[in-house]
DNA sequence: TTGTAGGCGTTATCAC
DNA sequence: GTGATAACGCCTACAA
C-alpha cells in the first residue's frame, strides 16, 4: 500500500506537504505540488479512506433507505442518485427498511457504525414518527422522497398524489364508466391515503356514490392486485373500471381480468400509477400516471450534496410534476 | 460520541481491556467482561468503524459488481446476498460496471479506496480478461456469478446455459414447430454464446436447417426484443416459435406479436429465460427457464464469507440447477 | 513555503 | 487478568 509517507520520501518533502498538495490546499509551491501529484499518480496512490475518515469525521457515504431495494419502483430512483453520486464522489449505501424504519436499528447502524454523512429516505411508514426528530437532533442532513412533511428544516421531494389519483380516476370517469373500483395500497403508507383521497374526490365530483366505487386494499405487489381484482369481479359485477394505486398491482389486475376471459379495456378499463418500464409492454399497454422517478433520485442527491457542502440550507420542499400516460388499457 | 475510553473510565479499567471484552477475546475475567458489556450498552456505544478499519485493515464490506443494478434480473440476487450479509454483519457496496469492468476504475476504487474485503462479480464481459488476474494478484477473494472459469483458485457460481437453452428450444420443437428463431443477447457476453450453442444444438438434433432457425441479436432489454421480433415477423414469415435469451426481450417480443394482431401461442409461441417475477403476469403467462437467482446471491455470499473467515479455500465451483417453467406462451 | 507534532478511536504487543 | 504503549494513515494547527 502506497501512503503519503512513501510519496513524501520520494519527493523529498514532509508528509504534510503531500497531504496539502493532494487536497488542493493553499501553501504549496506550484512546482512542488505538480511534482507530488505526478509521483502520487506514478506510484498508484489512493488515499486510505479509513484514516481520512477517522480524522475528518466525514465518511463520504450517503445512506439510502427504502422499503425493499428489489422492487422495480426504486430502480430509476437509484439510477438518478448514482448519476449524481458518481459526479460528486459520494458512495451510496443502501438498506432496506421493509415494514418500518423504526422497528429495526438500520438507521442507527447507518449513522453510527457506517457514519454516513447524509441520508435519503424513500417512502416510509406514517407510523414512523420519531426518526425525523432523531435525525434532526443528531444534525445529520437528510432528504425525504415521497413524503411532504410541513415541518421546518425538512427536505422533501414529492408529487401531488391527490391530484395524480384524481387525474387517473377522472380519466376513467370521462370515458363514461359509472362504477369503478380503486385497488389501494397499504393504508399505513402516506401515499396510499393521498391516492384514495384523489380517487374519492373525482368520484364525488362526478356524482357517483361511494357504494358504486369501492376501495380495496393490497400492498403494492402484483399478487395483491390479482387477488383484489378477483374480488372485484365476483362482488362488484357492474364494475367497468379500475384504478390501481401502482403499476405492479395493475399487472396482477390485468392478469385476473384475462383469466376471467374479459377484454381490456372493452369490458374493464384499467389505470395504474408509476409508469414502470414494463408498463409499455403489458397487454394492452397500461394507461398510468408517470412519476419522475429518475429525477426524484437525481434531485434528492443534488439537494443533499449541496447541503453537505454548505451551499444550501435545510428546508427544501420540491414538488415534482407527473403526467397521465394514455395507452390502451383505459 | 462514546468511545472505549469513556467506557474504560466508567468501568475503572484500561481501554485495551474494554476492547478485548467487547471483541470476545481471551484474557478478561468473566465478571469484568459482563460489567463492561453492560456499561457499553447503557452508554449506547458503537465501535467507530473507521478506527477499527484502520488498524485491522479489514473493512467489513463486500463489493458487488453488476452491469446495471436497475435491471430487474439482479433484484433477487441482491436479496439473496443481503440475507447472508445481514446475518454475518457484512455491508454490501454496489457498483455498476455497465459495459465493461475494465474500462472504468470502479474495481480499483472498490478495492483501494473503499477497501472491500471481498467481491462478488455478476456477469461480466468476456472481453474483460485481466481483472481476475489483478484480483488474484492482490489476493482479494472474489466470487463470479454467471461465469464458469476453469482456472485454479477461481470461485464460480453458474448454471448450464447450453443445457438451459437446449431445453427451452427443445420445448418449442417438441410442440411441432419447424421454423423457430432465437433472439440472442449481446455477443460479448459469455451466456449469450452459451445460449446460442444450446439453441443450435436442439435445432440440429431435430434435423432443422440453420436457415430456418435464424439467430438475431438484442441487448437483453425489452425494446430490443420488440425490435427483433418485428424483424422476424417481416423477414421470416413461416416462423412459428421464438426463444429469447431472457425474459425482458420476451416481453418486447410478445408486444410486437400482439401489435401484429397475432395470437400467442397459436400463431407464434414464445419461450424466455430467467423467470422474472413479472413473467407470471404477461399475457399469456410466459413459458421460461427459471434461474435460481435468489440462491445464486445467497450462495455467492456464503462462499465468500467462508473464504474471508478462513473456513474455506478458493476454488469453489458451484453449478446450480434450472427449471423449465411451462406456462401458456409455448 | 515547508516541517513538526499531536491526535482521531481502535487493536495488538508487550510487560506486569 | 490487566495496564501501558505503540501503531494504523491521514490531517491540521502551529512553528520554523
Amino acid at each position: 500500500m502506497v501512503t503519503i509517507k512513501d510519496i513524501a520520501r520520494r519527493a523529498g518533502v514532509n508528509p504534510s506537504v503531500v497531504s496539502r498538495a493532494l487536497n488542493n490546499k493553499y501553501g504549496v509551491r506550484k512546482s512542488t505540488k505538480e511534482r507530488i501529484i505526478a509521483i502520487a499518480e506514478e506510484m498508484g496512490y489512493y488515499p486510505n479512506t479509513a484514516a481520512r475518515r477517522l480524522v475528518t469525521r466525514k465518511s463520504g457515504m450517503i445512506g439510502v433507505m427504502m422499503a425493499d431495494i428489489s422492487e422495480p419502483f426504486y430502480a430509476q430512483i437509484i439510477k438518478g442518485m448514482e448519476y449524481v453520486a458518481s459526479k460528486t464522489g459520494y458512495t451510496l449505501l443502501f438498506s432496506n427498511s421493509y415494514d418500518s424504519l423504526e422497528q429495526t436499528d438500520v438507521l442507527q447502524k447507518m449513522i453510527v457504525a457506517e457514519s454516513v454523512d447524509g441520508l435519503v429516505i424513500v417512502g416510509s411508514n406514517t407510523q414512523d414518527t420519531n426518526f425525523t426528530r432523531t435525525l434532526l437532533k443528531q444534525e445529520i442532513p437528510f432528504v425525504l422522497i415521497e413524503r411532504n412533511l410541513p415541518q421546518e428544516k425538512m427536505n422533501c421531494i414529492w408529487i401531488d398524489n391527490v391530484e395524480g389519483a384524481y387525474l387517473a380516476t377522472r380519466h376513467l370517469l370521462e370515458k363514461g364508466h359509472k362504477k369503478i373500483a380503486h385497488i389501494a395500497g397499504n393504508p399505513q403508507n402516506q401515499v396510499t391515503i393521498e391516492r384514495i383521497t384523489g380517487f374519492k374526490k373525482a368520484v364525488s365530483e362526478f356524482g357517483l356514490s361511494e357504494a358504486d366505487c369501492p376501495v380495496l386494499y393490497g400492498n403494492y405487489v402484483s399478487q395483491d392486485g390479482y387477488r383484489e381484482m378477483k374480488k372485484i369481479l365476483s362482488r362488484y359485477a357492474g364494475c367497468t373500471g379500475v384504478f390501481t394505486a401502482n403499476d405492479s398491482m395493475a399487472y396482477g389486475a390485468l392478469h385476473a381480468i384475462h383469466e376471467a376471459a374479459l377484454v381490456v379495456p372493452k369490458d374493464i378499463a384499467v389505470v395504474g400509477f408509476d409508469d414502470l418500464e414494463f408498463s409499455a409492454f403489458t397487454n394492452p399497454p397500461l394507461t398510468t400516471i408517470r412519476q419522475p422517478r429518475y429525477e426524484m433520485g437525481k434531485k434528492s442527491l443534488e439537494i443533499l450534496t449541496k447541503i453537505l457542502q454548505g451551499r444550501e440550507k435545510n428546508g427544501i420542499n420540491l414538488c415534482l410534476s407527473f403526467d397521465l400516460i394514455i395507452r390502451n388499457s383505459a
